[in-house]
DNA sequence: TATCAGTTTAGAATGATTCTAAAGTGTTGA
DNA sequence: TCAACACTTTAGAATCATTCTAAACTGATA
């Protein structure tokens, strides 16, 4: 709780109740994707509730500082990761299956970057069927 | 124009007026990167009115008939690509710019794939900055 | 050429996300 | 401890891409 707060201050996130219930949940150890909805849904069993504004808001300020990634596997939803790390997915879109891969991935035959431009990131989305 | 209605028929597609203009505006032998909005555009500066309903309807068909690749790169609108082949992206959100890479890729290292699913497609994203 | 299934379309509906502006709350300095 | 203010939260409205509806239209077929 206090460590929560600690954590909130040194990301130049003043430390809320909603915040710190949030921050709570996504960052208790165990790497998670989350959408609005779902962090919504899940607080929500939990007994917490905060406004989907707030979600919203709360995910942004999580991501502009570093906390989570943003992840763009399908264009209806937008999926936070938690486990900010260089890494990749194996995604179904039907089964909303999302899951990370952690091993090291090579990307080789890249061709060269376009002028006046450089590599942000390099994301792998290995879509799966049954 | 006959070419086209060929083509579309082909393509189990009846030919319709709507059709044969989009399909002869993008497959005309360049690759091209659509948004529904962009193909309406598009279209508008040669002086073809068609509902965007009918646009967004025409983009499916033509995706569920495999003239069109889907791509999933920001999360707020959904490319479509003419270049149906196995190929990947150099993609830059803030400046909408976007283009293929065609040539060969090697993505090595993938950890097994999860039980009971099969690999449908890969799909490597390069994103770009200044 | 009549018939009918497949298409087009305007406009309404949907759904995720963002915006607004008013009320609430950490933080700071005295 | 507390006043004061900047930062947050929130309900509800607004936005925007996309889909839906159901009525009018049009290729294809006999």
């Amino acid at each position: 709780m206090n460590d929560i707060k600690q954590f909130l201050r040194s990301n130049a996130l003043r430390p809320t109740k909603q915040r710190i219930i949030i921050a709570g949940y996504l960052f208790d150890g165990t790497n998670k994707h989350v959408t609005a909805e779902s962090l919504s849904t899940e607080l929500a069993k939990r007994k917490h509730t905060i406004s989907l504004a707030t979600i919203y808001n709360t995910l942004h300020d999580f991501y502009e500082n570093g906390l989570l990634k943003k992840l763009t596997l399908s264009a209806d939803r937008v999926y936070f990761d938690t486990n900010t790390g260089d890494h990749h997915h194996f995604y179904s879109e039907k089964e909303q299956f999302l899951i990370d891969i952690n091993k090291k991935i090579k990307v080789n035959g890249l061709p060269k970057t376009p002028k006046n431009k450089k590599i942000n990131k390099i994301e792998v989305i290995v879509h799966l069927d049954k």
